[in-house]
DNA sequence: CGTCATCAGAACTTTCTGATGACGTTTAGAAGTG
């Protein structure tokens, strides 16, 4: 080891041990933390739980300059800042945002004029402000870090905007290091992100996906109604605390609903509740005074509570990014704890998966001759009432016009047209784009149907979406390598899986022994070069830029010579 | 492609069934108003 990387590892430790109280610090706390420190791109996948936040936090004290942190709620803003606050060393940390007033804002901006903050945390809305950002480079920020990362990737083209401005507010406040944290992100995922924000030389560090204590298991089912009985029984039956993710507000409702007539503590939260139902609903739950909250998507972000014993999807999610990060939320005290998904292939083609699909060239042309209809440029509010869409849509159509070059953002949420951009081409280059991106959705969805219905160890498969490579064949804690106990398994049975299993057999190796290895380059016939995935069985999955992940017969590509490595394999950073 | 509300009609006259048409996720912050 180099002496330079001995010093700076030596600095971390002592910085955390001073400042924080920590004893000691993670290989790939310390791999990502270094990076850091010498003022590299860095990027972060690590579950919650893992601790992330030290890789920003460490060397943000060592650092000289405060560390910006774009994070994407005010209550986890409010969090860090007290954890930060109320550390040993007693670091200087505040928040800039709407919720807290002038007056804590103006005290904000004191102190980091004055050279006594180390860090502070903003939302990315409040860097789409001028001021903001002349205020934060005035202050020669020695970092940036992205707080929950794939919030970039998820939300900036539709619903948060903001996001994808970051890079251009990264170059504004001096160009800092950028480092990007996030619990959940494949491949593609995580290329997005580093585009979007600019990244160079990216220093990867992905770790510890693997959590030996949660148990994995998939029930199938086939008609709605029985799903829902088994839901509420299921629930009913597993240890407490735990949550129920469901795909609308509705069904979290309902279920929420029967499991309070059955006698237990249960509350839905769906960002259709007001903010007071919605933070005592948490409150509840972190207290444990509540056994099941009953949940959309909007119940994530911020719940740190180590003993949930159990997750269960009424709905299987779009994605295994996804899930991974809802089921992450169980067993973070290392207990056993269940992840448990019923599944109906139904979910899956229901309309709503297939929702965001291509935009129609009509409505492109529309919105572009609207935005052309204004020479001094246009707002969002003013677009939005002249051609009837929704903000989502309008936000999302708008971004695909921009990548395409018809238009162009400026200042204060104005959109301007680009002067000699012709209209059929820009419209023709953003179908291409939406084209592109749906399909990369159809396929991560794909990714998600693959796990619900493999016959393979589903550990093994959660661990090769995300690139890590599972040491071990059979996992002995997923409902296929340990088929379920006597009875418990007694509804939805699901043929060839189950069937013939007897007792606790270990499943055979498979023929094709590690043929094609997770993160290795490859390139296919004519699917061009892709990022292997995983291999189960016969079957190797991989994702191909363009085409997205594609799962192919081992048989078949061999023989056929289909698909070979690619030149230049360098492998990837992974700690 | 599925689900939901609605309604007509059948059926153990108050509940069920099937047909039909409408409709279609989820996510937050900021800033202004009363």
């Amino acid at each position: 080891m180099p002496l330079k990387t001995m010093t700076l590892r030596r600095r971390l430790r002592r910085g955390a041990r001073d400042v924080f109280g920590w004893k000691q610090l993670r290989p790939a706390q310390l791999d990502a933390m270094s990076a850091v420190l010498s003022g590299r791109d860095t990027m972060v996948v690590m579950p919650t739980g893992a601790g992330k936040s030290a890789v920003y936090q460490v060397p943000g004290v060592l650092l000289s300059g405060p560390v910006v942190v774009v994070s994407p709620l005010i209550a986890l803003q409010r969090d860090q800042v007290a954890a930060l606050t109320g550390a040993r060393g007693r670091p200087g940390a505040r928040a800039i945002n709407s919720a807290q007033g002038d007056r804590a804002n103006e005290d904000a901006w004191e102190r980091m004029r004055e050279g006594d903050l180390d860090f502070l945390f903003v939302s990315p809305e409040q860097l789409a402000k001028d001021e903001v950002v002349a205020g934060i480079a005035a202050a020669r920020p020695a970092l940036l870090a992205v707080d929950e990362a794939h919030c970039v990737s998820t939300w900036g083209y539709d619903f948060r905007p903001d996001y994808l401005a970051l890079g251009d507010v990264r170059e504004r406040i001096g160009r800092p290091p950028l480092l990007a944290l996030t619990a959940s992100a494949a491949a593609p995922v995580r290329t997005d992100i580093i585009e979007r924000l600019g990244m160079r030389e990216v220093h990867q560090v992905i770790a510890g996906f693997d959590r030996p204590n949660l148990h994995l298991e998939v029930v199938r089912h086939q008609k709605d109604a029985e799903k829902r009985r088994w839901v509420v029984e299921r629930a009913s039956a597993e240890a407490k605390p735990g949550i129920i993710y469901t795909g609308t507000r509705r069904e979290a409702e309902q279920y929420a609903a029967e499991l309070s007539d059955l006698g237990f503590d249960s509350a839905a939260y769906h960002a259709g509740l007001s903010r007071a139902e919605r933070t005592g609903t948490h409150e509840k739950f972190s207290d444990g005074t509540l056994d099941v909250v009953v949940a959309t998507s909007a119940f994530g972000m911020g719940i740190d509570k180590a003993d949930i014993r159990f997750v269960l999807h009424a709905t299987v999610p779009g994605s295994l990014d996804a899930y991974y990060q809802e089921i992450g939320r169980a067993g973070r005290d290392g207990d056993p704890a269940a992840a448990i998904l019923a599944y109906r292939p139904e979910d899956l083609s229901a309309q709503r998966y297939r929702a965001g699909g291509r935009p129609e060239a009509d409505t492109l042309l529309r919105l572009m001759d609207a935005v052309r209809a204004h020479k001094d440029g246009v707002s969002g509010t003013v677009l939005r009432e002249e051609t009837d869409l929704s903000q989502t849509a309008l936000t999302s159509l708008l971004h695909l016009l921009e990548e395409a070059g018809g238009i162009r953002f400026a200042a204060k949420g104005v959109v301007h047209a680009v002067p000699r951009a012709r209209r059929d081409t820009c419209a023709e280059e953003a179908l291409r784009i939406a084209g592109a991106r749906v399909r990369l959705e159809r396929s991560r969805l794909e990714m998600m149907r693959s796990y619900a219905e493999t016959d393979g160890c589903r550990r093994r498969h959660l661990l090769g979406y995300f690139g890590e490579r599972p040491r071990k064949r059979n996992c002995g804690s997923c409902d296929v390598c340990v088929p379920a106990r006597p009875g418990s398994a007694a509804r939805g049975p699901r043929p060839g899986v189950l069937a013939g299993t007897g007792g606790t057999t270990p499943r055979q190796d498979e023929p094709h022994d590690d043929v094609f290895l997770p993160g290795q380059r490859v390139r296919h016939t004519s699917w061009g070069e892709g990022e292997v995935m995983s291999q189960e069985g016969d079957h190797v999955t991989v994702l191909f830029s363009d085409a997205g992940y594609r799962t192919l017969s081992l048989t078949a590509v061999t023989e056929r010579g289909l698909l070979a490595p690619a030149a230049g394999d360098g492998g990837k950073t992974s700690a």
